[in-house]
DNA sequence: CATGAATGAGGCTTCATTCAT
DNA sequence: GATGAATGAAGCCTCATTCAT
């Protein structure tokens, strides 16, 4: 499932696209820069894309498609209680964006394109989808947890999950803006008050 | 005297030019169509503002500041504990942005111009300065939840505080995605569930 | 005949365009500077000035009397031979400009507006009569050289004119252009080895 | 490989480009006249010149080094006398120009550029480079009369040299000014009586 | 398939001119 | 008369896209 060694040309484009996407911002960025990064000719790219918003939304699938998949991934193989899941999935997602959190300001492009681009319905579309798709993933986790009794408090799933998207989107988000810091330290903590706080509300009650 | 100088206009531009920017992102905006929205002419503008990107980052300020003024307010008017004021603090964040969810999208379009602009270096300051003065407010009510025996588990306040910022964000970039989204009830959830992890976390595990 | 101690507005406003067409020339001077070197307001130009190219105009009507004014003041003071009227009139047409330099670029933006402006016939007409006539007088003078038997060279007073006033032109031109340059010097030997040349033609023919 | 390159675009979009700021000055001038008048697309110019400023700057640099060429050329050819060499040079500068008019207007701009324009300094600087260079060429050249014993009036051959060259700048644009005009004839008599006067400067005194 | 020279629609900005006060 | 805020026509330049080689 790794991609090859050698990657087709289309995808040396789409990657080193993405690097000037995430550089320039996409109105800052000019097809000359996107074929010089990928060592080729203007012209070669429209080969391969439409237009500079049909590489953008490529771009854009790219990550996507590459993000889901290791969640995925991550989600599958994490073992035993929802807690340990849900801490699993929040450390492999900041874990798999740090080292290239300088492409993390696609995220704002891709948010952007979504008002911006004469395309935006696409954008709009495909980027609901993913969250949704997302959400959903996080959502049923935690409401497996809720299933097995791990958690006990009046929360809705689906909320929740929202803010857990959220915050993990924020702390790269920082990261990316402060080298300093610590996105992963940030979340374990996080993690762990809130899953304290899905565990322990009843028992106050039950005194 | 000549036509006498409307005090209010630039803020009117101001006010013309973010409905514009929120609509159609930076790119997107036209000089031409700010002065049709603000109702004056394209030369206008310019005696206002320096340029296009001039306008923005007054967009920019205008927004920033309007925010930070009403939760300052909120956080000094809401009483008692820690707790009330945390929760206050985010229902005036959330309740003040959801009337004017349409320029939401205007926050990504700032993150987008820290990279994009050629004064993205203003921005990014700014967008700093203000993240990190918002951050320490947040961290200081934290905090004092700490120093009056309110919340007892094991957090540092300035993680926490980055991931509350963070979840409201996202809360009120979903729901300017989905209308169908209630980033209020999200986010009253969400803080009973921290709160609840703050005050909690080890008296349980000590026992 | 000369001007009032406290000029009408309109020539202060004249000689205020004077200073920033010289400084900035046609196409560079704003309106706005051009009142501002006045001390008045922008529209105050124009109560007394049909647009900017009329303004120019009036400078250039302004250089062009004025000079008039005194080159047929010095022709008429000086005495006695053609020689020593030429020289005369050579020396008060560059003593004049000396103290003005920086106003000299004035006559290239003059030239420059004999093609350049849409009112160009008015430019070339006025400036080919001014040239015409003031060639005609120096012309005159030769010719009275000639016909006191003062100058026997077999020359065409009107060519010589022009060269004449051409090196006058180009004198103050490079004065102009470099600070250093002596223009009364380079004049007055030019005017020597002329008259020279116009008297002794002959003199082999005499032998 | 692409459209191939033609190597001798560059030079047509500059004497397209000289032709049309001769007639219309630079102010005056288009881009898209410029592009229309080479028969190219108006961003072609673009890929040639930097900006309109440089486009202006590459025609003044064409006119003053083919002109420069030209003049050596006539003076390393020119044999015998001093008078003679003078005499071809400034024939040769006449010629050269007089079926070229109409491009002569030019010379004004460039003049008028070195206030003007926002690189001026460089204007400035390349014409006072040519113009010195320009002049002690015909420095030497009288200087040398000088040493042959060929003059003998007590005349500074700079300042000579300086009147020289304003005297072939003013008959040039007065041919163009006046198309009756015969600058070759009123050069030629001007430079007689010139050279007479470089000649015969102390029989006069003598007696 | 690959290229990059050529293109021209489009947008920001300037600034002479107008006109309400 | 005097003013300067308002205007919008006009022009330089950019850059995505095309297409001859």
């Amino acid at each position: 499932m790794a991609r090859k060694a050698d990657p087709t040309k289309k995808d040396r484009i789409i990657e080193a696209a993405a690097r000037v996407f995430a550089r320039k911002g996409y109105s800052g960025t000019l097809m000359a820069s996107v074929a010089q990064e990928a060592g080729i000719g203007k012209g070669t790219i429209y080969e391969y894309f439409r237009s500079k918003e049909a590489l953008f939304y490529a771009v854009f699938e790219h990550l996507m498609i590459s993000t889901g998949v290791q969640v995925q991934a991550a989600v599958a193989a994490a073992a035993d209680s929802s807690a340990l899941r849900l801490q699993a999935l929040a450390d492999t997602l900041i874990r798999m964006w740090l080292p290239k959190l300088d492409l993390y300001s696609l995220v704002m492009e891709f948010w952007s394109a979504t008002t911006t681009l004469p395309g935006r319905r696409q954008f709009k579309k495909a980027f609901r989808a993913a969250y949704t798709e997302f959400r959903d993933v996080i959502a049923d986790l935690i409401q497996s947890g809720y299933d097995s009794g791990e958690f006990n408090a009046p929360a809705d799933p689906h909320q929740i999950a929202s803010v857990l998207i959220g915050s993990w989107d924020a702390l790269l988000l920082q990261a990316w803006l402060d080298p300093e810091f610590d996105p992963l330290g940030a979340s374990r903590q996080h993690m762990q008050l809130l899953l304290q706080g899905l565990r322990s509300a009843q028992p106050t009650e039950a005194q």
